[in-house]
DNA sequence: TGCCGAATGTGATGTACATCACGTAGGTAC
DNA sequence: GTACCTACGTGATGTACATCACATTCGGCA
């Protein structure tokens, strides 16, 4: 599908756009390609976009004293990824983005997101939709954090991802659940 | 202060409404007084309104297999509560709310947030700022929980909230903190 | 083809926590 | 006053995990 088709598609889930709108809206969207490995936002750096992903897998990730690594997202197809608490107070980054394939995504500054829910009812109805979905989200995983133990939380992420499990690297899988890859390689090895 | 130029106040830090909008805004909400103790939502109920806390202090919890209770938030005044994923996917509630002080809630049921969001571009704005801070604060909730130990995070939440300590029994603090009240209580027993 | 670094497996050991068990103090009901 | 309940402290013990160390495998690339 095209690009913009896709963005299209995921937006008319939750708004009503005329293709004049949409059209519009589109216009302030930037396409991007990047490689595997290659770096999105690095921490500190100055954060003006959020991505939508179109093809290729992400990773929105924190790195604690310079050793450890959280990942707080696996950005895949039609999701939305960015350094948001930056974004939004105008700070420096604290978490960093980068691809783990070759990834498409189209790029929206703030500056525009902005403008366009200004100017378009639909959009802020679209964006305020698309936050609560990631709230939601969120709040699910923290819930899953305090209640389940690592197998789990591990069994649950790849029942709702199960391409994660040949696309990304066992250890990103543990960065994302918060143990370590010895403790991962343990749980799925001791038992079936 | 009055209730009503509480949340107006509040509102006028993210959305700019007349005054005429807001009063139309605010005769959507219902005043509602709580006891210590009293129930606002339960798990199996259906959800049907998010509460704005005016004074008091509630917490919305999850209890796990009947017996592991885990505190999602401590609601306090200009807060918002709610269990959201029943409120917007329309099912039966999974976290329940009740009241740890005396309180007095405005109540704004789903119907009237979607029609007003609908009516008012600026409504929409708000709500749009108000998840977007919500999904910030769980997301870094969950780094912390990643991150830090319990100690740590039991420091942060002191001293973003201080009268916590006084307000709330310290085995609700570990249910907040996702620790055994046995843990907590050996924390700030065995050091300073 | 052979080399190298990245990914992964696995043992030994230490530790932060849960859990169980029991004790005490303060508040409230009768 | 007595009874009871809730909050809270604290010891003993078990366990899930981290950490360190080292071995092995594999994919990309010179």
């Amino acid at each position: 599908m095209e690009t913009k088709e896709i963005l299209k598609q995921h937006i008319a889930k939750t708004a009503t756009l005329t293709d004049e709108q949409f059209d519009y809206l589109f216009s302030h969207f930037k396409p991007q390609s990047y490689k595997k490995g290659q770096v999105v936002i690095s921490e500190g750096d100055k954060v003006d976009n959020e991505y939508f992903v179109i093809s290729g897998c992400l990773k929105a990730f924190f790195i604690n004293d310079e050793i450890k690594m959280y990942i707080l997202q696996f950005a895949m197809p039609t999701w939305w990824t960015s350094d948001y608490g930056a974004l939004y107070n105008h700070t420096r980054a604290t978490i960093s983005i980068d691809c783990i394939t070759d990834a498409e995504v189209l790029c929206l500054s703030n500056h525009d997101r902005e403008k366009i829910c200004s100017e378009l009812h639909q959009a802020e109805h679209f964006f305020r939709w698309r936050t609560n979905r990631g709230y939601l989200a969120s709040q699910k995983r923290l819930l899953s954090f305090m209640n389940n133990d690592t197998k789990a939380r591990y069994e649950e992420l790849l029942s709702l991802y199960p391409q994660l499990y040949n696309l990304v690297p066992k250890h990103l899988i543990a960065a994302y659940l918060g143990v370590s890859r010895e403790t991962l390689s343990r749980l799925y090895h001791s038992h079936k």
